[in-house]
RNA sequence: CGGGCUGUGGCGCAGCUUGGUAGCGCACCUGCUUUGGGAGCAGGGGGUCGUCGGUUCAAAUCCGGCCAGCCCGACCA
């Protein structure tokens, strides 16, 4: 390609709108423009950045066997509606009528769509299958930002299996975890495995991939000694036996004037420690009216609650709820007594005794409570919030919290689609059974965005060879100088023809510009022709990371970079 | 959805308080000089000031509605 005929729209500035170094990255190298909030725009080199994205994804799903499909982005709703998620997904299906006044739907993701051509499937002998493709998502996120990182529009690889049982289903989750590892990898960004939730989508078992950013919206917990790693939605830690003094009596109110949170708490009395004092919270849970239990110093995990009880329903009570349902606003709360309200309770909190909660009436606490006789706990549910520094569940070790950019999920579906839309086959004893589903997604332009803020420096991005837009760019020094401009382009002719991915800046622009926007686009090799090396018989080649730089006998310069790319291509 | 903020040429911004000929830097075009790390000089092109309405002799500027975008939070496969 030529520079000159190519659109590549660099900027000095930062766009003010951009956080994210990946956005500023991405809009000020001529990749992406904005059209609306959470839709991006591909330019040609943020198109062929992702092309290459794809085409390692491609590779490695069609390594597992996975075969490819094209699915439609409008949906019936019908579809939506049999599978329950046109109610219970919400505002993020942008839903749509067409000029009969049918309902569609325009894709959030494709389980109904290809289990629905699962629907052919006849015979356990069809199965395995491992079916994917590449298409746009609409979610209306309430929120966009951080460019690519968070979008409405998008273009996902996700891919299904249907096996006959749950351990066919296992062999192609674990087969897409390796595959996973290897995208990964190969686009250049160091992601870490983690247990996780599987919020809506349902099912069994799930595993994210995260690149760690500060721009990232996750948190996990890690731990440095063991392969323990979950997502903060579902981690948990080992907490040291707290030393109860022993309190034989029954629990005992004192006055606490004008006292309203636990930091207050444990200010004014020496006995109420945050970790001695039992937070509750009133939430409504279908509708119902629950409290929840954690130790003062824990802070509740939301999705654990929706995890745990199986309902995204949930929010916070409102204070004229809780004053009718308990005759007290929050500050003063607590379950001691409590039996017409169901009480879920953190597991910290088990057999602990000689504890500090409020006495449900204004300006007044319990000290002295002991859980398992004085409280009516109806569900003990993992609630907390981990912490960095508290043990890993599995070896003991201090937990690590990273920010963290989620950029591939798999899931172990099983039979909630397959059941909604009736898919079944016939096993070898002629028996119907329903087929086991996984899925497996990665978002495309999130991928790009997170190898970009895995790929950086100062002057721009570094990309990895096998997704950088070009290879390599050959900086024509003096582009008016005929001399020059046939040197180069000789070289140029010489790359191509040994199979390098590359571009020639052949602009008319001074080498400052030229060297600026190289780095700033971050292609990995730049081969430099000017009149100065040439003279004798030279030219320069810079590596992009590193920013190491050599001087080359003009003929060798296309062997040896064409070399050292077709090495890293395969990293 | 709650809170904060912003819409002025392709990009980044000033002007708005105190109404009166729309301005700066970058980018762009022409010429000359320059050319191995974001050149200099001279000349030039380009803007319904987000939008609709109101006040006024007169609105980028004051008032109101709407729209869009950004940030924090809530939310999120």
């Amino acid at each position: 390609m030529r520079w000159s005929r190519a659109y590549i729209p660099t900027l000095r500035d930062d766009p003010t709108d951009a956080e994210a170094i990946s956005h500023k990255l991405l809009v000020r190298g001529g990749f992406i423009r904005q059209l609306m909030a959470g839709s991006y725009s591909l330019l040609p080199l943020g198109k062929r950045v992702a092309d290459k994205v794809i085409g390692i994804i491609r590779q490695e799903i069609e390594a597992i066997g996975g075969v490819e499909f094209e699915l439609p982005v409008v949906h019936p709703g019908e579809v939506w509606k049999r599978t329950g998620r046109w109610d219970s997904v919400g505002d993020e299906l942008l839903r749509i009528k067409d000029r009969r006044g049918a309902d569609l739907a325009l894709a959030l993701t494709h389980e109904e769509i290809f289990t629905l051509h699962a629907g052919e499937l006849a015979s356990y002998r069809d199965l395995p299958q491992l079916w994917y493709h590449f298409q746009t998502k609409f979610r209306d996120e309430p929120r966009a930002k951080g460019g690519l990182l968070r979008v409405r529009e998008f273009v996902m690889k996700d891919s299904y299996s249907f096996d006959l049982d749950t351990a066919g289903l296992d062999v192609q989750f674990d087969r897409h975890f390796e595959a996973y590892k290897n995208v990964f990898r190969r686009i250049g960004t160091d992601a870490v495995s983690v247990e996780a939730s599987s919020g809506v989508m349902g099912g069994t078992e799930s595993i994210e991939f995260m690149v760690r950013s500060d721009s990232g919206e996750d948190d996990i917990a890690i731990c440095p000694a063991c392969d323990y790693a979950a997502n903060t939605e579902k981690a948990t830690s080992a907490l040291p036996a707290f030393g109860d003094q022993v309190w034989k009596a029954p629990p005992e109110r004192f006055p606490t004037p004008g006292i309203r949170t636990i930091a207050a708490l444990q200010e004014a009395e020496g006995f109420a420690s945050a970790p001695q004092q039992i937070k509750t919270l009133a939430y409504v849970i279908d509708g119902q009216m629950t409290l929840l239990l954690l130790r003062g110093d824990h802070e509740l995990m939301e999705q654990k609650l929706i995890d745990g009880t199986g309902t995204a329903d949930i929010r916070p009570a409102h204070p004229e709820e809780i004053r009718r349902a308990l005759g007290a606003d929050p500050g003063s709360l607590g379950a001691v007594g409590v039996s017409h309200l169901p009480v879920i309770a953190d597991p910290a909190l088990e057999g602990r005794t000689n504890m500090v909660t409020g006495a449900n009436e204004d300006d007044w606490h319990l000290r002295g409570v002991d859980v398992a006789r004085d409280i009516e706990v109806s569900r003990w549910l993992d609630l907390r919030k981990v912490k960095a520094g508290e043990a890993c569940p599995r070896c003991g070790a201090a937990l690590a919290l990273d920010r963290v950019i989620e950029v591939g999920h798999i899931f172990k579906l099983g039979t909630k689609y397959t059941e909604a839309l009736g898919v079944t086959v016939l096993d070898p004893d002629g028996i119907e059974r329903l087929v086991v589903m996984g899925s497996y997604g990665i978002g495309i332009g999130r991928a790009v965005a997170a190898a970009v803020e895995a790929n950086h420096d100062e002057s721009g991005i570094a990309w990895p060879a096998a997704i950088a837009p070009y290879e390599a760019v050959v900086t024509v020094v003096k582009a008016d100088d005929p001399a020059t401009l046939a040197a180069a382009d000789e070289i140029y002719r010489g790359l191509l023809a040994a199979g390098v991915d590359v571009i020639i800046n052949d602009r008319d622009e001074r080498p400052g510009v030229k060297f600026a926007d190289a780095e700033l686009i971050g292609f990995p090799y730049r081969v430099t022709v000017g009149p100065r090396g040439l003279a004798d018989g030279e030219v320069e080649v810079m590596r992009r990371r590193g920013r190491d730089k050599s001087t080359l006998p003009v003929g060798e310069a296309v062997a040896v970079v064409a070399a050292a790319i077709t090495a890293e291509r395969t990293l």
